[in-house]
DNA sequence: ATGAAAGCGCTAACAG
DNA sequence: CTGTTAGCGCTTTCAT
């Protein structure tokens, strides 16, 4: 059981002050190098290591970037995360990760705790179900840099980084149109979220400028898993209008719509195209592979960080713009292509 | 701005001693009920939040755990992390995590960081890189709970939470023997880490107990990324005796290869059987479905938080193991069927 | 049941 | 260039 050793123990051993010893640790330019390398001496031979909690109770800062996301375990926001800690981790941040579940109720305490934890910074894609955002309110009165990414809300002084939902919602519904699909099913989660609401206006944006839109055709989910492929394949199948194009705003659940379709005897493009969105991996090992829309979100990440660091720092730049607004790129695929015939 | 508000500023505020403050917050049983209320409304109505840091520093501890993982973004680290996240976030604990991009480098940075951020303990899956395990020893010195999971080494006192790996290795090959392959290549990443060392083990077991070991047939990739697949198809089309089953890995690479050798015009599993590991969802998506090793990755993130809670509480229980060995399971699929003809 | 006071380990203003 | 000292905010022992 190794003894910590404090800066205590270090200025004891030496001969000198504590003073001296934290200002040789943190290499500040009054110290004389001679003095600076015995410190740093002593530090390695005796295992010294800072203690953070006194270090960040002086500072008042935590070096900590919190992060609250629906859940961990989708392609999507792994990868996003991944950038995070990416950025974080190279400017010398830790990241505290945890997952909302999509309860307002554990956002909320999820909120509270990395408060407490005196996080420097919050980055949140929100809950489907949060209804109320008084939660944040800790942060955005005390001034601590909070920003929302894929799921937003738009907060003063709180930048967002998001892509164009409505522009890509209708880029996906329009490309169906153009192959020729007249009567298209939109498969989506709680519209509560804007991000789902406005790829919502954009496919009935869409439909509208053709006279096509019904409202019928809208199916909104509260999950995305598989559990719920059967009420797509009923829906479908008792549509009084053969359904001929299917827009669904997930890549893995427009996987289980392909699946659920070839089985139920449908073919795919050529009674229903269909369009996912994401770009997971995962669209291209469906056969036929799947079209959809680019989400670019390894970007997403590495540019939410790189924005929080910015706030941090007080630099002003284009990270640290308000809004930042991701391209997507509307890939076409075999699932939605025209058959020529 | 709203000022921070302190245990001094409530007692001051109440007539009280921030002694019995503290106390009432921390519903220390010797206070009256009447002070207690007290105290905690007034903490409601100022907006008091407890600053962790002086606790943490006052306590020693930190209820943070922390977590070093290769990488964020797959399917089965993102699931076992989701895990490790409800159960530590239901005890009240945070979860600190970083990746270590399979660099030891960047592996012994963040034990460092995250040792210095007073962890409670901290939790890990080895980076491929990593062949030395020195910097673990600052948290063994001192009795800070260690922990390692799917990528792990044997340390006195320090759990692991494994599959049984050679087991694994053995069934899947055995099973490719058993659907009648003779020549079979084995796909896999780095064998410096003992879980692919031990599939190897188990797969070179299997054949030589039919005397069809050949070392030739043994292909180690550095990643298991896109780009390495021509060198895969490659070795496949040069064998001079052809290759009729692959047992690869990792889920996500069996499924390139199979797109790959369906695209080099081979069936599947007619010319060559395939085995995968994990039983990511792609798995399923893939046609032919891939025969896979089911791979229990939340299970994994639940026992994990459970077992270094339970060394956290000094409770002896089943948690508290050295070793866990969780079970995994042959899934047979299409592409390692046996096609009657 | 409550208060006084020391201590957790580090930082920084001020003094020399 | 270095030392003294006063916090940072909370917990806890020892009194009362």
């Amino acid at each position: 059981m190794e003894k910590k050793v404090t800066i205590y123990d270090l200025a004891k051993r030496l001969g000198v002050s504590p003073a001296t010893v934290s200002r040789s640790l943190n290499d500040h330019p009054s110290i004389s190098l001679k003095t600076k390398s015995k410190v740093m001496l002593a530090a390695e031979e005796t295992g010294y290591r800072i203690n953070k909690f006194a270090s960040n109770l002086s500072l008042q800062k935590s070096n900590t970037i919190g992060v609250i996301v629906p859940k961990l375990n989708s392609d999507f926001m792994s990868t996003v995360l991944s950038g995070i800690e990416k950025i974080a981790n190279d400017a010398g941040y830790n990241l505290i990760i945890s997952q909302s579940l999509e309860s307002e109720e554990k956002e909320k305490f999820n909120t509270k705790t990395l408060f407490e934890s005196g996080v420097d910074a919050l980055l949140v894609s929100l809950a489907n179900e949060t209804k109320t955002y008084d939660h944040f309110n800790t942060f955005t009165n005390r001034k601590i840099p909070l920003l929302f990414f894929d799921r937003v809300i738009n907060i003063p002084d709180c930048p967002t980084i998001i892509i164009d939902n409505l522009r890509a919602g209708y880029d996906a519904t329009k490309h169906l149109l153009d192959q020729g699909c007249r009567n298209i099913m939109h498969i989506t989660h709680g519209l509560n979220r804007s991000a789902y609401y406005q790829r919502y206006v954009g496919y009935k944006k869409a439909l509208d400028e053709v006279k096509l839109f019904e409202i019928e055709n809208l199916l909104v989910l509260d999950q995305f898993n598989s559990r719920e492929i059967d009420s797509v394949i009923a829906k479908i199948t008792a549509s009084p209008e053969p359904i001929d194009g299917l827009f669904v705003t997930n890549d893995t659940f427009a996987v289980y719509c392909i699946k659920a379709l070839l089985k139920a005897g449908y073919r795919i493009p050529d009674d229903i195209k269909i369009i996912g969105f994401n770009n997971d991996p995962v669209s291209e090992v469906i056969n036929p592979e799947l079209s959809t829309i680019e989400y670019p979100g390894y970007r997403m990440g590495v540019l939410a960080g790189q924005s929080i660091l910015s706030h941090l720092n007080g630099s002003i730049n284009i990270e640290s713009a308000d809004q930042i607004l991701l391209k997507h790129q509307l890939i076409i695929r075999q699932s939605s292509r025209k058959t020529t015939n």
